[in-house]
DNA sequence: ATTATTCATTGACGATTGTCGATGAATAGA
DNA sequence: TCTATTCATCGACAATCGTCAATGAATAAT
């Protein structure tokens, strides 16, 4: 019989025993869940570009000039923003017949943040 | 027939009209899907749950330790972990038949530096 | 009212993703 | 060498995603 081998994962206490006490994840499933829908939202080039569009315009621009910026069509236009707009990452205000939309700047801010509770303690 | 109606995106210039000369994304295609790529590495709950153990842990953690952590199996750990590592949010290393990982700590400060270069300028 | 325009929604499709079980490669002890 | 263990990879499956064409709701001009 092959005597049990033990993994050596670096305690905290630096004994260099195998850690018995490893930590598990301090993040919540439900928290997990939330910022991992956060990033998804950023998980496509389209909607980077789309972001970027509207960060680069000073005011609220309409749906028709974003499609025009794109090769893709006005519905995939919408199906996106209204990703980015469900994961706050922009608003959009009515004007008339038209919709515009701006980016929504307090997210910056948001990003280190959320490296911070991922990453950290 | 009827009047051609326009929109009124907002211009730099504050004129109030169309904009005709709106901007278009400074993003290349390339590099946003660079950035998207790097994105939908975190757009997975069990991934950010992993990410969030690895720096719970002051030192490296074996694969067999992070498995008894999560309710998948360990082929799935496994998989995570390779997209982790390819983007560069963990580092691997061999001791024995075990493989360690740990965070990378260099991505914390690469957040805020993603949010400015797809949300400014 | 009628017509035209903008934009969101729907249903459908291929492609991608997360998960699994099974297998394989590498290493260490007997 | 033989056996046991760890971990990565493969093939398969259901679920999700990005895209499209078609349709619908809302608004404005005639």
């Amino acid at each position: 019989m092959a005597q049990k081998r033990t993994c050596t994962t670096d305690c905290a206490n630096g004994s260099g025993e195998c850690c018995r006490t490893d930590a598990g994840p301090k993040l919540s499933r439900g928290r997990a869940r939330e910022y991992a829908g956060w990033f998804k939202a950023l998980a496509d080039p389209t909607r980077i570009r789309i972001l970027n569009l509207l960060a680069a315009n000073r005011g609220a621009v309409c749906v028709c000039d974003i499609v025009k910026h794109f090769p893709i069509g006005q519905p995939t236009i919408s199906h996106h923003l209204k990703i980015l707009r469900d994961t706050r990452f922009v608003q959009s205000e009515r004007r008339g017949t038209f919709m515009y939309y701006r980016v929504n700047r307090n997210c910056l801010g948001e990003f280190p943040n959320a490296a911070r509770l991922i990453m950290d303690v």
